[in-house]
DNA sequence: CCCGTCTACGTACACCGTACGTACGTCACC
DNA sequence: GGTGACGTACGTACGGTGTACGTAGACGGG
């Protein structure tokens, strides 16, 4: 009813990807969604493609960064990375969007800002903190992506089907493991993978011993 | 000139796929390409999702694992997670959908296989190693999608421009450490998490400091 | 009053995946 | 040698997509 502008575009975008999947995501729904013309959004939004930036800068500002600097860096390391996880909570069909496009926006880079200043506080230094960087939001996004679906969890296809799927002369080892594959719980599975990098990084370090938790 | 057949229509969508990015893949382009009418691929591939699977595990079944089992599992393990980064570099715009699609067929559920196998004979019983395989999965797809441009490197947008690119004063960190994020030698990335998850994984396992290899 | 600017909108174009009907070449069987 | 069944190739058509373009109305300043 109120005029039209990026924000209501981009909300609209974000609760139709949410209710119907990223696939089913159309100028035309949206603009149906918001009871306007396909053409006003061009009025707002330059192309589709922005307006997709404009959804992964909505859910990526939304999360809760609170960093307390004088927390130990393992524990604010631990935080940063369970608040992007969040995303794949409260956002999970944009998460695939939300990570696949590069943002330079603020909303974008305060994530590998913070991330940077635990590295450097914990005793990283210039090169060695990109790394440890990269490597971390590669594990997170391949987690997320796990997470949402979009990636593979070896689960035997169906949950039904008692256990067997696979042919057990051809894949032994994935018949054997059929009963923990069949299950994933996806906040235990990124915290253990969280828990090892953080000791891992512990022990780049020379730090062994102190992250301060222990691992289930 | 030959007959159409599947494995035709499948080899043509990765060519063009390589040439042209996955966005630019459509039936008809692929009809085209193979001078023939689009309808005519129906007769081979029930719809376009099975085309893409089809494409998923040509690709995949391109890795070469030589897996030797007297190794040390370390070494196994690097290995595997070597020729799964080679389609990154054979196929780098069809990684996308190598990762995406979760395949039922041998040559998705093999590197699964291979993995669970190296994770037993490395000591790790059941749900540790399958823990193990999910957190590798993740850090591989993870790494792979920042190789191929998916996920952002935080390279200061473009490689000209001097160094400076963010504000200084809301990003010191991004701004202090222009320098290194400029640069993503991607395999040099790979190899460092890498590394840090074999070690991570020796010390799960009580056997630190056996990895075999010293870390750059 | 008039004119420039901004917003909303309808139409149109090129492209997409694919359901459906049809024509034709090949082979089995009488 | 028919002749029918079948599989492959293909054209057409429908409902969808992103968006370029032209138009019409609201609004504010000269």
């Amino acid at each position: 009813m109120s005029t039209l502008n990026r924000a209501r575009i981009v909300a609209a975008a974000v609760d139709l990807i949410e209710r119907e999947g990223a696939d089913a995501i159309s100028m035309r729904r949206i603009a149906a969604e918001l009871g306007v013309g396909v053409m006003s959004l061009y009025n707002h939004v330059p192309n589709k493609s922005a307006l997709l930036d404009g959804v992964a800068e909505a859910v990526l500002s939304e999360i809760e960064f609170t960093d307390d600097p004088s927390a130990h860096w393992t524990d604010r390391v631990r935080i940063q990375a369970r608040a992007f996880r969040q995303i794949a909570h409260h956002y999970p069909r944009s998460t695939m969007v939300v990570v696949s496009r590069q943002l330079r926006s603020p909303a974008g880079m305060l994530p590998a800002e913070r991330a940077l200043a635990t590295l450097r506080d914990a005793g990283f230094e210039g090169g060695e903190a990109v790394r440890m960087l990269r490597m971390f939001i590669a594990y997170i996004v391949g987690s997320l992506l796990r997470e949402v679906g979009v990636t593979p969890t070896f689960a035997p296809v169906r949950p039904d089907a008692p256990v067997a799927e696979a042919d057990p002369a051809l894949f032994p080892e994935l018949s054997a493991r059929a009963q923990e594959l069949g299950a994933c719980d996806h906040e235990a599975e990124f915290e253990f993978g969280l828990e090892l990098l953080v000791q891992a990084m512990a022990v780049r370090l020379g730090e062994r011993g102190l992250s301060g938790h222990e691992t289930a």
